[in-house]
Order: structure tokens, then sequence, then C-alpha cells
DNA sequence: AACCAGGTCTCGA
DNA sequence: TCGAGACCTGGT
């Protein structure tokens, strides 16, 4: 599999995608409808299951030039260090909709629980695989669920989910053509849909719309950036600051810096 | 048992 | 444009 190098527990793990799963040394997922099994080989991989090869590789992102990009975003000591600990990150080339939907979930809730509640609108509402798995929904097929939502222990966001998926149902946004506009239009446009504040806009443009210059501050990035630059304030100073830092690849420095952070704290 | 979690929304200055 | 509060709920 031409995907390499890639490490799959980082990549998987990190916190950018919410749907996979580690049983023994397989990751299981969902992958353009079909349950893929995933196995490390070195710096490559392996799969099991009716996924292409091209499939795995957009997913995947092996387009991006990896040594490029750890070479320009370690602009200082701390961050080569980070990019030296975790070869073969990778960022993933998730399909919008699933990435979207799945962070105006992910707002102020930790992992586990984002994990818990996107199952649950997956057996609600997704379509059920041969392997006794769930798709992610359509938005068709949430757009007339609100009351089936309110069983999914999405709290808060219930309503925003719901009004978001109506939105794209009905063609009032078209999230797979804010791939072809600037980092700063695409923004502008996600930050008019429910649920999608100024975070989540950044997450969906680095990981679903292959915008690597979008620089998501959640609380983590937000005291790792004081922390290792001293810069703190509003969220658009922060992001501002961390892509005027890094650069083009400013997103892939962002989950470095994010799992370098998540890995420390789980110690304390 | 509090505190916090990959924030957003609303409102007032 | 910015800061302060409210806000569902479940992990830790």
């Amino acid at each position: 599999m031409r995907v390499g190098p890639i490490d799959l527990d980082s990549t998987l793990g990190c916190g950018q995608v919410f749907r996979w799963r580690k049983e023994g040394d397989v990751w299981r997922g969902i992958l353009d409808g079909t349950e893929v099994g995933l196995r490390q080989h070195g710096a490559s991989i392996s799969a099991e299951g009716a996924i292409g090869e091209r499939t795995l590789e957009r997913y995947f992102r092996s387009d991006d030039d990896l040594d490029l990009i750890r070479e320009e975003i370690a602009k200082d000591g701390a961050m080569a260090a980070m990019v030296a600990q975790f070869p073969g990150l990778r960022l993933i080339r998730q399909d919008p909709w699933e990435c979207a939907a799945s962070y105006v979930l992910a707002t102020n809730a930790n992992i586990p629980r984002i994990q818990k509640m996107i199952e649950s609108v997956c057996r609600a509402f997704g379509d059920a695989l041969p392997g006794g798995g769930y798709d992610f929904p359509r938005p068709d097929q949430i757009a007339g669920g609100k009351e089936a939502a309110r069983s999914c222990g999405l709290g808060y966001r219930c309503g925003r989910f719901v009004e978001f998926a109506r939105m794209v149902d009905r063609d009032e946004i078209d999230l797979g053509s804010l791939r072809n506009v600037e980092y700063g239009e695409c923004v502008k446009e996600l930050k008019s849909c429910p649920g999608i504040g100024d975070k989540v806009a950044d997450c969906v443009a680095v990981f679903g719309l292959d915008h690597l210059d979008a620089f998501p501050v959640d609380v983590r990035i937000k005291k790792a950036m004081e922390e290792l630059y001293g810069v703190s304030g509003t969220y658009r100073q922060v992001n501002q600051y961390g892509r005027d830092y890094f650069g083009r690849y400013a997103g892939y420095a962002q989950e470095y810096i994010y799992y370098a952070f998540q890995r420390t704290n789980r110690l304390r």
C-alpha cells in the first residue's frame, strides 16, 4: 500500500478523527461506506476489506510530502522535537460532511463522550453495514429526525446538529466547493452554519477541505501556544500567530502540538 | 464531588 | 471587536 510513511497509532489516535478503534493490532473503521481493517507494517500499512488502494491513498493524504512538511514546521527546537517524536503522523483527508457534522458534536465535550455521541447518531440514522457497524448518516437521513436525535445524548448540540443537516440537505451550502476557495472565504462560509464557530470552521477547513494553512485553536492548543511561545489572547490572535509562524502547513503543526500535549497530559 | 471537556451563541460595552 | 455567562452531559 503506497501510503507511507505513516504511523496508524498517531494518525488515527491523535484526535483528528473519531470513529476508528484499535482491536488488538488492527485499526477498524468505515471508509466510503465500507468496513475496513488496517495493519501496520513498518512504515507502511495493509488493508483488509473491499477498499481500493486509491481510496486509502487519498484518505491518508499520500499526496502530501511528509518529509518536506515536517521540515517546514520544525521552526524551533520544541517543534523539531515533536516532529522527531512522531514520525508518520499524517493529517487525514476526511469527508467534508462527516467531518463538519462530527465537529459540531465535538464542542465542549471530551473525546470519549464525542465518540459515544457520534456512534449513537450513526446507530440511529445511518445505514446498517454487513459487518454489524453503521455508516455515518447522510444529511437527508438526519434532516427529518429532530425527535429521534434527542435520544442520542447530544445535549444542546442536538438542535444545531439537525439544523446543520437540514441546511446541507437543502443545498444552502455546498461543503465540497469550499475546497476551491481560499482559507478566509472557506472559514467565513462555514461559520454561517449552525454549530460552526471559529474553531470548528478551522477543523473542517484543514481536516476536510485541504486548507492545510488552517490552525484550529482549542483549549489545549491555547495552553500549548502560551507555554511554547508565550502567545495568548483572543481566538483570532492565537490563530493568526500560528498561521503566520508555521506557514502553509500550519494545520500539520497544530496536530503535532495537539498530539504531543495530549500524551504528556495523560502521564500526569 | 467538583471540575472540565478539540465551543457556540447571545448580549452589552 | 471583545469579554462574560449560559449551556447539556458524562468522564475523570
